[in-house]
RNA sequence: GAGGGCUUAGCUCAGUUGGUUUAGAGCGCUUGCUUGACAGGCAAGAGGUCGGCAGUUCAAAUCUGCCAGUCCUCACCA
């Protein structure tokens, strides 16, 4: 087959990955080899492929392939989520444009439209991530919503409500007053606003509801809630407020009484020290209270409008309100001052509504002893996290773990199963026939109709917790007693996730605490958390700024293995990404350069007649020991996660060893055949190198890897072994290193005396030199190499090689001055070196402390130096000589 | 405000429990090449007192303290 100058990889890519899909190639079923499991970070079931998922999904690929080419049983586990704020208010907002809000169609009808948006929108993000190359196990796509794992997490409530670990209780949420719904603390935009500081007098009372002379004065922002307060309360240690102990005041307008009561909530020096508590309408006031025991007095319903409870200004807006109070606590004498002030206002992300905080019912998953199993499971080294410093912020979580709000008020998502009974009681059970039995046991003549089931839906995070179990087992979960099926018995627990940090406790925590519960045993052996993809200039990609780029079109103009290495480029664990297109060009390039040299192989024509070159033979013993060395790095790096390491170390051996050296020693002369022991090597090596990129570049791979003998259908470079290290002599490595250093020396003279590369040229090298690599030195730096004693009085240009004297003869090109101006630079730094040594030679304490290598390295740091030394001042010698 | 991270070449980063580091890589930059695989290429080269100050040590990019800048998480002050 010809080959193309350019590799065109759009015409390459789809064309094996449908043949990889064809085989099955990606299919794993539990068998007798080791198994290497990944779950995906299930996307969002409407999402669609961004930056961080090109990442993301690109390590877990490289991850999955690496170990499928080292012989694992590999199996990555694909799969969305059913994200249920986010998919929610998408379908919201298409019913909306369409007119319809869905309290009016209802539950039931509102999920048909969720459903059928799922199925039209949903799993397109499954499709693009095929375009990256990605090895998933389609035939194991999991739904966080499908039926099983829904099930799934039903039981898992109804498992921890009979432990006692879920309960129902009260809380303080952001309630959105023109969403009518709660909103999450994400949800939430913290903004300076611009507000007043209405300093109020509250009379103290005479203990029968009526002033006295008496007051304190408090600072609000809020004066429209004082007909909620429940209290005034002061700093214990603040001496000015002690005579109000045990005193009670007057609420202004309502003249109800309140105590005064002591917490150090309060802050002496803000304000006047005194504070209003309305727990009803404020997250702190509410903690206080319930330290004091204070009632709870609503005033504000869900449309920001006071209510009944407020007695005055009933059914007004909480702002008009509030301008009406403070003209009304003015009129009555209790307005002392009012400044203006800038405070932190929640709004609504989506209406940009100010939030009111509200109190509702909602359900909790106690944490205490979930958390302390799942800190030890990370402390104790069983799950690892990389890098290693995320263990810190996990630790600190965990400490001070906050109970689990578990319910929602949506309804895409897995429905509380719990059902209440008319008289108020309530019973959990997995499902509406498990209720009514069980409600029957405390109302003997109740019918199911009777039964109302909570409205809330869970938390997404309550299903996607147990998505390393549930995707080989979904029964698992609810019912621990039971035994492991075969799937999950062999891939639990998985091997390897990687995820980004912001979701360490939404999502990796609690799958530690799900395993932790239900298994066991820890989900995964280690954590590889992925950075933030930034642009260029360090922001986060988002669309608004419009400066993200869709990972398609790049995928479409490079390829996606020029995306792939493009995106591991520049990313080392747990650092941010930032991406630039240029490191996609660089991958594009590399394929290129992957697709060229394949040419240049293949294009040789072979001679058995013909013997093999002294050089090819040491570049071949070169290579052999290079390729060694770097599978073994490579592994290393891999062993630590160490991706983009991993990369530029493969990079490096196949562009600058394979290509730059390797190929340039070996190739024949214009138009000359190679011989057959060094082809057949050639090859061998390509094939090697193939396989060591197949895990990051698959496409290219495939491609040439079919390409390189006539496959069978079947055969794949995806289940190739994976080169193995084999001992080698290091000596061949340093040999070899000698020799480019030489070629370089000789490069670097024809360029400042700009020789021209066709020019032979004769290098003089002293005795010692290896024998071995004298032949790659006259190909690659095209000289006539004669080791000699001593280089005579010809003129020419020297150099050294770590402690080896060479030299270029050439006649009539030099210019002595320069050159000696020169020489006497390299000695005054050499001798500037050597004092430097020296010195620390002569340092007692340094000789008597330090370690006897590091003492030897010091005196042949010497010793070399003195050898340069001697060198350059012969030379100088012989050229002012000359 | 609390906690944590980061700061090494123009950019992005390595530097693996202080001593083969006389601090490296990739990209970029400069110079020279129509070298028969590749100009998406080849070759050579410039470029850093390792954020600042102080300390520990025979020895500090590496350990400690303080300061500065930057980022993240949490909380946001009546």
């Amino acid at each position: 087959m010809e080959l193309a100058a350019k590799y065109n990889a759009a015409e390459v890519e789809d064309r094996w990955y449908a043949y990889w899909l064809d085989h099955k190639f990606f299919h794993s079923e539990p068998n007798e080899k080791e198994p290497y499991t990944i779950v995906i970070p299930p996307p969002n079931v409407t999402g669609i492929l961004h930056m961080g998922h090109v990442l993301n999904n690109t390590l877990n690929d490289v991850l999955i392939r690496n170990a499928r080419m080292h012989g694992k049983n590999a199996c990555w586990v694909p799969g969305t989520d059913h994200a249920s704020i986010a998919t929610e208010s998408k379908v919201v907002a298409k019913l909306k444009a369409m007119g319809i809000s869905k309290e009016d169609i209802g539950r039931e009808e509102f999920l048909k439209h969720a459903w059928e948006w799922k199925e039209e929108h949903g799993g397109i993000i499954l499709q693009q991530l095929r375009k990256l190359g990605c090895s998933c196990d389609w035939d194991r796509t999991r739904f966080t919503m499908e039926p099983a794992l829904s099930e799934a997490v039903i039981n898992t409530f109804v498992h921890f409500y009979r432990k006692g670990w879920i309960y129902k209780g009260v809380r303080m949420v952001n309630w959105d007053p023109e969403a009518l719904t709660a909103v999450s603390d994400d949800e939430v935009i913290h903004k300076d606003t611009q507000s007043h500081f209405y300093h109020l007098r509250y009379y103290i009372s005479d203990g029968n509801g009526n002033p006295t002379d008496q007051f304190l004065v408090i600072a609000t922002t809020r004066p429209e809630t004082i007909m909620a307060d429940a209290a005034i309360c002061v700093n214990p240690n603040d001496e000015r407020h002690h005579w109000l102990r045990g005193k009670k005041v007057l609420i202004p307008l309502i003249n109800r009484e309140i105590p005064v009561i002591e917490d150090d909530y309060v802050e002496m020096d803000f304000g006047t020290g005194c504070l209003k508590v309305t727990p009803a309408h404020d997250v702190h006031d509410y903690e206080i209270g319930l330290r004091h025991n204070l009632p709870v007095l609503e005033i504000i319903d869900d449309h920001g409008k006071l209510n009944e409870n407020a007695q005055i200004l009933v059914g007004e807006d909480r702002f008009v309100a509030r301008k009406k109070i403070v003209k009304m606590l003015e009129e009555a004498g209790n307005l002392v001052k009012v400044e203006d002030y800038t405070s932190p206002v929640g709004y609504s992300e989506r209406t940009n509504a100010v939030i009111e905080p509200k109190l509702s019912a909602q359900w909790f998953l106690k944490m205490d002893t979930l958390a302390k199993v799942a800190l030890e499971t990370v402390e104790s080294g069983r799950t690892k996290f990389i890098p290693e410093r995320y263990v810190n912020t996990y630790r600190h979580w965990m400490e001070n773990a906050h109970d689990w709000c578990i319910s929602r008020q949506l309804w895409w998502g897995q429905r509380i199963p719990a059902y209440y009974l008319p008289n108020g009681q309530y019973v959990v059970e997995a499902t509406p026939e498990a209720a009514l039995e069980a409600a029957r046991a405390i109302c003997p003549d109740i019918k199911a109709e009777d039964l109302r089931q909570d409205e809330d839906v869970l938390d997404t995070w309550f299903s996607s917790w147990l998505w390393p179990i549930s995707v080989f087992d979904p029964d698992m979960p609810g019912h621990p007693d039971h035994k492991p099926n075969k799937d999950l018995s062999y891939y639990y627990p998985t091997s390897d996730l990687v995820t980004g940090p912001d979701i360490i406790f939404f999502w990796v925590a609690r799958m530690i605490m799900a395993g932790e519960e239900f298994m066991g045993r820890e989900p995964f052996s280690n954590v590889y958390f992925t950075g933030i993809v930034r642009d260029k200039i360090g922001r986060k990609m988002s669309k608004t700024l419009g400066n993200s780029p869709n990972p398609l079109d790049l995928i479409e103009t490079y390829g996606a293995d020029a995306v792939r290495i493009g995106m591991l480029l520049c990313s080392s664990a747990g650092n941010d990404i930032f991406y630039d297109e240029a490191q996609i060009k660089q991958g594009a390039a590399f394929c290129n350069k992957i697709w060229n040299s394949y040419r240049l192989v293949k294009g040789f024509s072979v001679d058995d007649s013909v013997a093999q070159t002294p050089a090819a033979a040491a570049a071949i013993r070169w290579f052999d020991a290079k390729l060694s060395e770097t599978v073994a790095a490579v592994e290393d790096h891999y062993r630590k996660f160490r991706i983009s390491d991993a990369l530029m170390a493969i990079y490096k051996l196949f562009w600058d060893d394979y290509c730059a050296w390797y190929l340039e020693a070996i190739k024949p002369a214009f138009g000359q055949p190679v011989d057959r022991a060094t082809y057949d090597a050639t090859l061998g090596y390509f094939e090697a190198l193939l396989k060591l990129i197949h895990p990051v570049m698959p496409f290219i791979t495939e491609e040439l890897w079919q390409n390189m003998e006539d496959r069978k259908d079947g055969e794949t470079i995806m289940y190739a072994a994976a080169p193995a290290a084999k001992p080698y002599d290091p000596d061949t490595l340093v040999n070899f290193e000698l020799a480019e250093e030489a070629v370089n020396g000789v490069r670097g003279i024809r360029n400042q005396k700009n020789i021209a590369p066709k020019e032979t040229l004769d290098l003089k090298i002293k005795g010692g030199f290896p024998a071995d690599v004298l032949s790659v030195i006259e190909k690659m730096g095209n000289v006539k190499v004669e080791t000699v004693a001593d280089f005579g009085s010809g003129q020419g240009v020297g150099f050294m090689v770590r402690t080896h004297e060479m030299f270029v003869a050439l006649n009539g090109l030099v210019n002595v001055a320069e050159e000696i101006a020169k020489l006497e630079k390299d000695l005054a730094y050499q001798q500037k070196f050597l004092a430097g040594v020296r010195g620390k030679l002569a340092n007692e304490r340094f000789v008597a402390n330090a370690p006897a290598a590091v003492i030897e390295n010091e005196r042949k740091k010497e010793a070399d130096s003195l050898s340069k030394i001697e060198s350059l001042e012969s030379q100088l010698k012989a050229l002012k000589n000359s």
